[in-house]
DNA sequence: AACGGCATAGAACAGGCATTCCATTTTTCT
DNA sequence: AGAAAAATGGAATGCCTGTTCTATGCCGTT
């Protein structure tokens, strides 16, 4: 007999397909894995398309997917992809379901788990507030500066350094000139000598302001650079240097504030900067052209 | 021209054919009636189903159910059939929505505007998400490593660097001994060597992983360093190097992923390592004083 | 009671689907 | 280094799909 006489279950569920594709991603060949990782990266992709469609979208053949289904005991693609289905089928969307998954995963019966439901009802809270406290206008004028700027000067210290930094890798992968200041003490003064009024400067700096961001962006104001800034509050010494300012208070757990809303502010802002740049290129273009 | 000079708009989301059914369901004829009332009872069937199988099941023809998608204006019953499939797609159905309520701020208005709502509108969908995916257990396990940890070692590049900086940041002021990996490409091999089992270290990492910020953790799993680990994807490198792994992966707006909710888990396992060694450090006080 | 118009059923059709098969490449073992 | 085995790509295939078309049934109107 070729046959084992044990073979192992085919998987009848989600959970039960995922747990199997992980075991045994290992001992996959090159394209079986692709396509195990595709699929439980993209589980929605599976349930609703083609088999023609998912081979393009994760670069395989579709003869490689209906072989991937039979690796995992099943028939053809078509009966694992069953599968995919029957788990949108089960998960009852709406806001009312969505409450209660959370309190399956009740986090507040273990030690940590309070801590952990406090900071994401605290980020939900602090987006909250973003959403109605950002001045579409003044985002807008930012957006304005920030995009007609050669450079971006990108200040911040401390807590606020991690906003800039992935700042800084965004622009770098939108192709958008920005220079980081913060790093090493003695450089960063140098840097923003260099500065001149075509460029733009945003600065970032919450209580306990550092002193230092004050300085520089005070600094470049004083040189007509614009500057647009990021602070938690209205008397921050920031505010007085910038051309838009915007005030943004992280909701707290405990005393500690997270970065959740500040990064989907950074982040808007600096998609909408790049989208507004290459749209003034373009602009730049069509004018040279005709 | 036969044709009104306006017709009713199509609808474009579920809510919209779910509003436009119910108002014209009166005024629908037997058949199409018969259909209407399946559609919006077994919502599911018609998102998998093919015609044959929905007519089968709502005991009509197929061509009635091309004709029911026609007379709400659709060009035939798989594009209505997509309505049905994209309220499963999307998992929150109603941030959007929520969003423009709350429109005192109506930044839609404006051209970057919906970038802003987009992003804070991911944001929000991701931390639902995070809610319901972290395990509790395992987010106390890894608290548990990491507070037991003599020194913990912070790895991440390029997109997770933000989160490892906060960390540290916070790490600083929590007094809890950190090691920054992750800065000058030389340094951090002889950095990651002084590493042993009595320390741990968290890496994160998000597709397109870094090959260097796996190569590091699987050196360090091999030294008996327990790991843990933040990623987006089961196939993450990073998960057979580590003890205890999360997955969270960050909803997206227009391709563009922020880090709020990873900030919240951040910030959520850097307070309850920081809560649980003062514990830890209570009981030895008292071990060594009764 | 007979007509006219619309809704319906069911067959016919063209296009797209999942699947299979085989030639070629890549990997593994000797 | 060579042979055997496994994995892969890509075209061929037959089935099943959504849609269209036409004959029939139904109902309200005159």
């Amino acid at each position: 007999m070729a046959m084992p006489e044990t073979t192992t279950e085919v998987p009848q569920d989600f959970e039960a397909l995922k747990a199997a594709i992980l075991e045994r991603k290992a001992e996959l060949p090159k394209r079986l894995r692709q396509v195990a990782a595709y699929s439980l990266d993209n589980p929605d992709e599976i349930a609703f398309g083609t088999a023609a469609s998912i081979a393009t979208s994760a670069e395989v053949q579709p003869s490689t997917l209906v072989r991937f289904a039979q690796h995992f005991g099943f028939e053809g693609f078509s009966s694992l992809q069953q599968i995919f289905r029957a788990r949108l089928r089960e998960r009852t969307p709406g806001y009312e379901d969505r409450l209660k998954a959370l309190s399956a995963n009740d986090h507040s019966k273990l030690e940590s788990g309070s801590i952990f439901n406090g900071f994401v009802a605290a980020a939900h809270r602090s987006l909250d507030n973003i959403a109605s406290s950002v001045d579409p206008e003044a985002f807008e004028r930012a957006v304005d500066i920030l995009a007609k700027a050669d450079t971006i000067y990108l200040i911040a210290k401390r807590r606020s350094y991690p906003i800039s930094s992935y700042m800084a890798y965004a622009f770098g992968k939108l192709k958008v000139r920005y220079q980081l200041v913060g790093t090493a003490a003695g450089i960063d003064d140098d840097m923003l000598a260099m500065a001149t009024k075509n460029d733009a400067a945003f600065a970032v700096s919450f209580s306990p302001y550092a002193s230092e961001s004050a300085a520089q962006a005070r600094l470049l104001a004083e040189r007509k650079v614009p500057v647009v800034s990021l602070t938690d509050s209205a008397f921050s010494p920031l505010a007085e240097s910038s051309k838009v300012w915007f005030e943004l208070v992280e909701a707290d757990h405990a005393g500690f504030r997270s970065l959740s809303a500040s990064m989907a502010f950074a982040m808007a802002l600096t998609v909408a900067i790049a989208e507004k740049r290459q749209r003034l290129a373009e602009g730049d273009q069509a004018e040279r052209n005709g």
